[in-house]
DNA sequence: TTTTATTATCGTAATATTGCAATATATAAA
DNA sequence: TTTATATATTGCAATATTACGATAATAAAA
């Protein structure tokens, strides 16, 4: 099969799973923490900062735009990333109350 | 290709794509719910409560073995798995500095 | 020992992901 | 307008993931 049964699972599940799906990447990773990390907003900066190549960080910058965890302002011929805060607090928010709420009663 | 460029980023950044990848299926989101809500430890009740195939089951649970997120206790024919408390919390706490750690000095 | 129940593993098909070359698009500079 | 630069999109090959049937392994029960 190779597809995830997302029918039988309730919208947190999936939103929950949609979230992790974007960070399991290192590559994401790693654009995360040299956007956020820079004083001033990135573009293709990050193309070389990580090794690899201009269409393949370009992709990885749609996938973290696609939960809206960046965004990319346009400023001439270069976009300027940055990092979408208020969706950045959002999403530990949901993150913590997903490991805060699975409780332990067992073992 | 197919293939993460692991080599690349650091071993922080690949554990925390790791941590997450494991936790980027609803299926394992369910099943870390369910674990966690019972009264007591569970076995293959897991597969009645989700709508998917004992060995599909089997897979999730090695998967959320192999980071140590549940730990399975041979009960005679059943086997009890557990939230690993500990790891959790560890979890927790590397997710949480990974966001608490992203700065915001752009835009 | 045979049967039954529970869980794990293997093999495989369908689909998804990763990465890149080639190319398209867009905007600034000449 | 032409050229150069920056970014996005397309197409594709290699690999990974998801799911499940068949089967193996294990252990209790008969």
């Amino acid at each position: 099969m190779g597809i995830t049964k997302t029918q039988i699972f309730n919208s947190r599940q999936n939103e929950l799973a949609t979230i992790f799906k974007v960070l399991s990447n290192p590559a994401r990773i790693a654009i995360l923490q040299y956007i956020s990390g820079q004083k001033a907003c990135i573009c293709n900066d990050i193309v070389d900062e990580i090794g690899l190549a201009q269409p393949t960080i370009s992709q990885h910058l749609k996938e973290l735009k696609s939960i809206d965890l960046i965004k990319g302002a346009i400023d001439g011929k270069k976009v300027c990333y940055c990092i979408n805060l208020n969706k950045w607090k959002e999403i530990q928010d949901l993150l913590n109350s997903f490991f805060d709420k699975t409780k332990f009663n067992c073992c």
